[in-house]
DNA sequence: GCAAAAGTGTTCTATGTACACCCATGA
DNA sequence: TCATGGGTGTACATAGAACACTTTTGC
């Protein structure tokens, strides 16, 4: 291993919830775009999108163009997730990777570009990745699970209006656990973060729901006297 | 600002708990070493201990060393803060810092090495530091108090043996709230953290406490899927 | 014996959980 | 009118907060 300055790089795990492929009933599961490498080490394996820093941009405004950059997104929920450094991370140079986790919404994910080189995969049924991607993933999905049980990150999967049901389906399908609909329902109102309007939603084939918005007066989480993104 | 490829450097915020100097009775305040800087940007102004990382360390054995050099400390708790990398925090180059936090016992921080470079300053009233400096400690001190609640952390301040109210003064100092001896006690147990000896302290002026140890079976924070340090 | 900290017991409240039950709509 | 998800009510379990009370030591 050579001595000289280490490489610094930026990369990012982007998850949204899509329905599962053999059953369209389900909410969703977790996804996530991965970019075939296109030269040498790990050559044609799959790896989270990154790359260098520019020289005038911040590490978020780097994983925020380059989620940009390689899907065509744009996400509601972008934070640091954790800085990669062990000494045999990548086997010709030495690379530290400062690594984000975005959250974007269905409606987004869907037109998300997708090429030769850009695919989505189910978090959880990921092939070998490059580096040490599949490690980073993990503890991107562990601290995803965790922050959802005490803040409100739900609500970067969803759009602009949305049920109590379509919110607690969210937690469902990241919690991977069922969750009481009386006592969620409850839970959420008694945390002020949604407001009720006015609007039902039709089209159902049951008693129409009512809508909900999220209220802007909250953060979607407390990250603490961080300066802002 | 030039468009270069970002200095790449680690510091470390060292927390250790001292009697404060104007009532010695009080069960301590949080202290940390900080070291003057003898160049430019920022010559004479206090700030993190820190440095470049060497070729053949990994981020945190980076951390552990200049702990170690900057005061001849080992901590008993080390865990990776955040990476700060806005553009403009250092005037002359861009510098990327990967921030550590550590947690030294007061036995150790008692014969830390002090000198005309190397001061200790009270966390809560330090002077203006150089960087961004002051930021991160802002920061360090509020995960320091988050992890306090939810994990076991409390006893990376302590020795070997120890009875539960100097385990209490730990959580009331940290927390800056009094802490109820009866139900902490109820709770530290509940948890299974701690063991009981058959050793009580002596010397005390009243009733003799009973000493306590950790529970060895249990880590000091459950970090995840992370790899270990 | 007295002061004070060590340690135990009891009550009250808040929060989460389980689940029975009513409501409103489409077909 | 029936099936089904939307939505409400209620009872139980658990955890924490408040605080009265007993125990054990030094002086």
């Amino acid at each position: 291993m050579n001595s000289q300055a280490p490489t610094l790089a930026v990369s990012t795990v982007i998850f949204a919830l899509r329905a599962t492929d053999s059953d369209e009933a389900t909410p969703g599961t977790l996804w996530l775009p991965l970019v075939r490498r296109i030269r040498e080490p790990f050559e044609g394996r799959w790896a989270l999108p990154g790359g260098p820093i520019g020289g005038d941009e911040s590490l978020a405004d780097a994983a925020a163009r380059n989620l940009l950059e390689t899907t065509s997104l744009t996400s509601r929920y972008l934070e640091q997730l954790y800085a990669f450094g062990t000494v045999d991370r990548s086997p010709s140079q030495r690379v530290v990777s400062i690594v984000y986790w975005a959250l974007v919404r269905p409606d987004e994910a869907e037109r998300a570009a997708e090429s030769e080189n850009v695919r989505w995969f189910a978090a959880d049924d990921l092939p070998s990745l490059a580096f040490d991607h599949n490690t980073i993933v993990e503890y991107a999905l562990w601290r995803l699970r965790n922050k959802m049980e005490y803040s409100r990150i739900a609500h970067a999967f969803l759009g602009e209006r949305f049920t109590l049901t379509q919110l607690r389906e969210v937690y469902e399908a990241v919690l991977r656990k069922p969750l009481d609909p009386a006592n969620f329902r409850r839970q959420i109102e008694s945390t002020k973060s949604v407001v009720a309007t006015d609007e039902r939603l039709a089209g159902g084939r049951h008693r129409p729901p009512r809508l909900y918005r999220y209220n802007e007066s909250f953060d979607l989480a407390d990250n603490g006297p961080l300066p802002v993104l």
